[in-house]
DNA sequence: GATGAATGAGTCTTCATTCAT
DNA sequence: CATGAATGAAGACTCATTCAT
């Protein structure tokens, strides 16, 4: 798992430089995934973590600032996971020699399988994302990630005269949303048939729009 | 006092069938979704909602049988109006005489549209939709509503030969929702010259992929 | 909850003299005995008397000055009913010519079978008794005439040398209180056959006590 | 607060293992007689019973699951601890020897005195117990005890063919639910006279019903 | 560092009683 | 007389966070 760091500077809270505090905080977010999978954030409570974890509660708080910092460290780490996993799809080499349309299909399969990594917190993340803006901003971030690639890649694309589109930038922002709640909702709605047909249809979709 | 078991003939709730029942009812609805979009819903308090409606709490309890009954209520009549608003522009008869580009076109602009209807709302409405299978429920009839139209409108678009697309089903749910959470983020997100250009580029890209 | 709002000194409650309100407040009562045997005094709300009652709660109001006074009334009705059942049985003249046991046995038979008037009240009665001192003393009132008839009875049988009793007021007093709890309990624990046994016992019981 | 369903791992009540904690216990517990003696279960919050602790209301809550938990150990104490002391008037060999009306005397009087042990809380006993069906299972269970410690006692008596009574069982039953009431009733009373009289009185009934 | 007992403000909901219509 | 909408104080219980050991 990709991790950028600790985003809050803590002046209490433990820099985990030794080994044993390292697997300590990791075996804290582990707990916690599995608590707010089960039961969401706001029905886990901090003690519930830490018996999962086998700490006492005030160790917890030895680690991370509070509860939502858990749930950001999380959300960072779940997010990049997929950004990564999705970003190595969009990489122009792969794109030069091979069919767009072929291609188009692999990247919103890609896509789609990025939704069973950790299901209940992507739940999770939406569920904070209007409500708490360092929630939000932390999504924010990692869509920028996802979206700067995927107009880089069709930047390049469109220099090779392969796009019948103009404004990348707005392509790729689109495309993003489309595919990223698309994606989201059917597979957490687990309606498996639904959802195979709805990765062609959004294939041939987005194909259709970028590519002649 | 003693709670277990409940109580003889529980407290009916009333049924405003007056018009000042109607009114005071009406003013509670008020009153909740300003406190929703102030603060959210977790963190509006039946008494908060209350003193806003200038009434006591007990009396809000006469009207609703409990906090979240209120949202439920509210998520209703919100998602009814931006469905019916939706519905409205996807009489298959308004599309037989013009130009499916043009009709695509302000059917987009409709939905981003409605954007605006209760943005704080709708909100809401995502913050709790993962959460509380009441509101999923409340959300997904709505949602079908608008899927029903759609689907039904592409349909007899394809039986004048004038779709590219076979499985109207399909097309409509992915449709529905690429263009629900685009336009979702995109207006709550206030970036005003984007919302503009994504909406052109959503506009192209459900043509493209509906009609040759 | 009775703690709430100033005391009107002067409320007056209205008093029946008119056959239609007689009834009213009768219906009151069956009303409020039904909800008490139901779900007891403090899980029965006024609003659930009311509308058993098919009257508004303000109605209710006006015929009793409170819940609480509906009860007293209650209790004082169904405590008469039974003292006056037992007090029936307690006349010198009728045990004047009969053996002494069988009459004592016939006394025992008519008190356990007042238990099953309106037992839920009884069942009230015992709850509130140690708790509220108007249900004590509406108790003890009617208590003491059924101690008091027996008492008597008893000094007419000492005075014929029939008791091997000397302190008559102690001895009824005795047997009314062993006889009345003995009564409840096991008519309450619904075990037929442990009542009958300890019918016979609780006659043999006294009847030794008392004669030779 | 979201309210509804279960949280994650429940918050465990402390297991007082430490004497420290099984120090605060017991201050809660004698707090809680405290004021269910002056107010009576209900009219007592457990915000009294904490302040009364000396204890902030989240620490009760660390100890006891709800206030009804607390009467409930507070019962069974209470009355094993009277059930304890009556069963050991009870032995048989205590009464080999011993003049069956003397002994006799000796168990009543020693009935008679359980009553002054937590007064309040036998008061609150018989407010709950038929009203509470885990309070009266709990009690039930306690005067098993003693109607089964009684019912042995009367089979030796009766084997020994000092008994003039045949069904062992029924008797025991009879003169526990009769002693109970009236030791009961009396103590409560606080007419000191009359209590000595009953006791005598009491003690007479039970003799010549048992004995020749 | 680790522990886990202690904290106490904060939340929803109930219901006896009143009083304007 | 009847109605029933309105009142609002009160209470049980939760849980993120701290801090003495």
């Amino acid at each position: 798992m990709v991790r950028r760091g600790p985003k809050v500077a803590a002046r209490r809270v433990r820099q985990p430089q030794q080994a044993r505090s390292r697997r300590t905080r990791e075996r804290v977010l582990q707990a916690a995934v599995a608590c707010f999978e089960e039961a969401g954030y706001d029905k886990t409570t901090t003690a519930a973590i830490a018996a999962r974890a086998g700490i006492a509660v005030g160790t917890l708080y030895g680690y991370f600032r509070d509860k939502r910092s858990i749930l950001l460290e999380l959300i960072d780490g779940t997010t990049n996971e997929i950004a990564d996993y999705i970003v190595k799809g969009l990489d122009p080499e792969a794109w030069r020699e091979a069919d767009v349309h072929a291609s188009t299909r692999a990247l919103i399969d890609a896509i789609f399988h990025t939704r069973s990594f950790n299901p209940g917190m992507q739940r999770i993340v939406w569920e904070r994302y209007f409500k708490d803006p360092e929630v939000r901003a932390a999504m924010e971030a990692i869509e920028s990630r996802v979206q700067g690639a995927l107009s880089a890649l069709l930047a390049v694309l469109k220099a090779e005269g392969r796009l019948r589109v103009d404004d990348v930038e707005t392509a790729a922002i689109l495309i993003h949303l489309a595919v990223e709640w698309t994606s989201t909702r059917l597979v957490l709605g687990e309606d498996e048939a639904l959802t195979l047909a709805a990765t062609d249809a959004c294939s041939d979709m987005i194909s259709r729009y970028l590519f002649a």
